[in-house]
DNA sequence: TAAAAATACTCCATAGGTATTTTAT
DNA sequence: ATAAAATACCTATGGAGTATTTTTA
């Protein structure tokens, strides 16, 4: 589990799509494809459920996951806005 | 900022030595320099006062990440808990 | 059949190691 | 003088891209 996994993750949770996630991030959509797989991996479980053409669904470790990176996120955000808060 | 990198942070910070956190974390004491080196230069902002042959010491900055790495961290081991809680 | 994800490759940047030098006590 | 961090250098892994194929609604 890495962050720019994680915010990748989020995204495509978000957009349910791995293409949008793609134009969202700047990134190729075989790159999403390739994170996504990594964290599956690194999570040792799937996070979505693949659909042909039509869109993506969350598996149920993949919902269970989106609060945790959302804290998570959030955290690292609000770490770099504390170091450069001055003090 | 990455987690692998936080995760050097903590233990430097834990420990108040590269060469230590290096063997802690089964890493070589250039490696460990370099991932603090690259997370200061991520967050814009030394972490750590370098002081010759002693040990070393956090700066204001540094002590301010501590909670935020310790937070974080927590966080990503609880998700991993979570996902391979069942369900 | 068409939109979206997966695969196959290529390339380059970076992460890590070893050997060595520098630094501050 | 010595213990510890920094630097120099090298290598290999993997992360990103483009082009293409596969899949399923």
């Amino acid at each position: 589990m890495d962050l720019q996994r994680l915010r990748t993750f989020r995204e495509v949770a978000r957009e349910l799509s791995f293409t949008r996630a793609a134009r969202n991030l700047h990134y190729s959509q075989p790159t999403i494809t390739a994170q996504i797989k990594g964290l599956e991996e690194a999570v040792g479980t799937p996070l979505f459920v693949r659909r042909g053409n039509r869109a993506v669904e969350l598996t149920s470790a993949g919902a269970r996951l989106c609060p945790y990176a959302d804290r998570i996120l959030d955290l690292v955000e609000a770490a770099h806005t504390e170091l450069h808060a001055g003090r």
